[in-house]
DNA sequence: CGGAGTTTCTTGCATTCGTAAACTAAGCAC
DNA sequence: GTGCTTAGTTTACGAATGCAAGAAACTCCG
């Protein structure tokens, strides 16, 4: 296996820069090809011909002119938009819909109630695209990704145990292929976040950096690992549990998401029942879902409450030794939090930071950045939308899209 | 950077193919022509371009005839044993030396102690050197690879904290090879044992394996992360150190080494404290260093001796947690265990899978396979004494070592 | 206004790959 | 010895990149 896929032939060369070709146009808006020779190191011929070819697949517009620096004026080139993808994003009471291009431009969005069984969800996924599929024409849209909460199998396309009821071994890709005789991806709406904030994301900072922590926290907590710019999935697609990490064992015995592990203990969930304890019951705690009522607890400790400070406090506490445990350990360059708690960022920062240990002879935690996500709650969206795109910007995907337009 | 590094030329690809090629006959050990290229997927003639090069470099050696099963008979080829390697290990109070070949068999060992100082050291190495150099003969030692305990740049070639006295921000890599006029390589003793146990390592079963934990622990515990058949180094090199990871919080604030700490609770020295707060002061606890007193602590586990076994089965029960917390996160489907405690395997091992949470739900400890190391105390040296090789086996190197020989 | 200088982009030729297929080599079986 | 089978080599061909020459387009300056 490891010996197989090591194995390079010259016309994979072409592939392969042909996507770094991509990436550069998609991290930069716009270039020319004599910047696109500069930045990738290919000479100017090479960049010459890998344009036209992409140009050809609609892949990459021509776009006007720069001004002259004293010679010819440089042609800017963009992704094209030309192509359209399909993303869906299934939260538990809501699914979203949306129409993104190339550059991970979001078009339109749409959303409604998510339907009660996971066959009644795929069936709605199929009709709106129907939908779509007529308004936008032939053969604009290329394909459709999914953003799903829960175990999913990226490989197969199968949910294998989503966070809502009946998602069990739901044959999710195959299916909605099957029907529609597209390409359909799924993965996990964290992962997709995370792939989402690297890829698409406003943090300059984030895009030179190795090893990025992409933490989700919710009434769970998720990590995406990015290393060197591609996710970490793990042999069975299940990597970025360190939800389950045990920080506060007391001595019982292990089981899942027994009592000393992260989730239980810096989730919004913990962050709530901890205000409740500390407010008593005077305050509406129960109104509301854990959502909003973080959202309140986040502005209260904004305004100086100090239940509030001291609940964020201890939730911040925990999160911090967790996510310091996983940089001891993989040496992270960069973390980005995704949470709701974020509302109050100026707050929670150093409530987290403060659990880096610091000092001369520790490396681990130099040159560390710690960042809000730039994209929120659009962030699994994102990548799902990005999805049907990905290998174009990773192998260069020379057969498929194709079509050899023109 | 993530675009340069992404690009390809045509000629990089029999870099890659050639190094793919040794791989294989690392792996084989003994493999005909024809059978390369089934493995490998690569036509049978560019085989033969490749490996008549590489015969050429001396990287390979025909080596007999298989018996005939009904046509002509396939040549054998091996790795060549014409190029050699100098593996240094260093240890607190031991150095050790050792001649190794391509295929990672050590050829002589000697050792001798520790000079007091980094500089002492490196003149040792640097004499050793010269000793082996003129024995070996013209340009047979292409290369030297050091094992050092702490904090390296593997990059840089710089100890920066090591685990002695004085071994700050030493310049090992240069000061050799400024002297000896050969590459000289520096890594972490634990990553080192890491790779030595995938590459050249005899458990089968690894091998196939895409995200393997390799944990050592002796005073400390220091993980080495295999990914893909590659270590991860993160972007400090200093990737590993889940030993720092807090597993029992006890509100205490977080600092370097603190109390909760799985380093704390799992390496030797705590499995020594552990014993002897059990057993009193009327065992002989403080006499020999600790990885003897661990060994007697395991010998009587062995036998049955109630307070060795419970000393062992906590020492077990945390280092299964923190195991456990990195699965979580990284969904690992390998754990080597490379521990003095290992001598109680048949012990040890369901004291840390009992750890490992199972159910139908819990896909990350699925297929995870659970080994002792096969190398022992020897991997580090093993790992050491393969890095000057390390780049024929990822990119074929083309133009180093080479001499067109012949 | 026109030529020199400059920067951008394209095109033809040499080189380096791998594949496919023809071809040589070497053993077995009858 | 003749066919059959497997192993290994060689040659023609297609696909990439780099290099260098040339075409294109704009500025500057006399």
């Amino acid at each position: 296996m490891t010996s197989k896929s090591s194995i390079l032939r010259p016309d994979a060369v072409r592939g392969t820069n042909a996507a770094a070709v991509l990436q550069l146009l998609r991290r930069y808006d716009s270039l020319s090809r004599a910047d696109i020779s500069r930045q990738s190191g290919l000479s100017e011929g090479t960049i010459s011909r890998i344009t036209t070819e992409l140009i050809g697949r609609r892949l990459v517009r021509e776009d006007g002119a720069e001004n002259s620096t004293g010679g010819r004026p440089a042609t800017r080139l963009r992704l094209d938009q030309h192509h359209l993808a399909l993303g869906v994003d299934i939260h538990k009471w809501e699914t979203r819909f949306a129409i993104s291009t190339l550059s991970g431009k979001l078009l339109e969005a749409e959303s409604c109630r998510t339907p009660s069984s996971p066959m009644a969800t795929l069936a709605l996924v199929a009709k709106q695209y129907g939908v779509l599929s007529k308004k936008y024409g032939d053969q604009r849209i290329v394909g459709i990704g999914l953003s799903v909460r829960g175990l999913v199998n990226s490989r197969t396309g199968v949910v294998e145990l989503g966070n809502f009821p009946d998602w069990v071994r739901v044959p999710v890709r195959d299916w909605l292929r099957n029907r529609l005789k597209i390409p359909v991806y799924v993965d996990n709406n964290v992962r997709l976040a995370a792939i989402a904030e690297f890829d698409y994301g406003s943090l300059v900072e984030i895009h030179n950096r190795h090893c990025i922590l992409f933490v989700m926290v919710d009434e769970g907590i998720g990590v995406g690992i990015v290393l060197e710019g591609k996710i970490h999935y793990g042999p069975n697609d299940a990597a970025g549990e360190f939800g389950q990490m045990v920080i506060a064992d007391r001595g019982a015995g292990q089981q899942h998401n027994g009592p000393g592990c992260l989730e239980q203990l810096a989730s919004n969930t913990a962050l709530c029942e901890r205000y409740a304890a500390l407010a008593g019951s005077s305050t509406p705690a129960g109104s509301g879902d854990t959502r909003s009522r973080v959202r309140r607890i986040c502005q209260r400790a904004v305004k100086g409450d100090g239940f509030a400070l001291q609940a964020l406090s201890e939730t911040c506490r925990y999160l911090g030794i967790g996510v310091a445990n996983v940089i001891w350990g993989l040496n992270a360059d960069a973390v980005v939090i995704n949470a709701t708690i974020n509302e109050a960022w100026q707050l929670i920062a150093p409530m987290i930071e403060r659990q880096f240990p610091s000092g001369p002879e520790i490396v681990n935690f130099r040159q560390l950045v710690l960042r809000p996500s730039s994209l929120g709650s659009e962030g699994s969206m994102i990548g799902a939308a990005a999805l049907p795109f990905k290998n174009l910007f990773t192998t260069g995907e020379r057969s498929r899209t194709a079509k050899t337009g023109a």
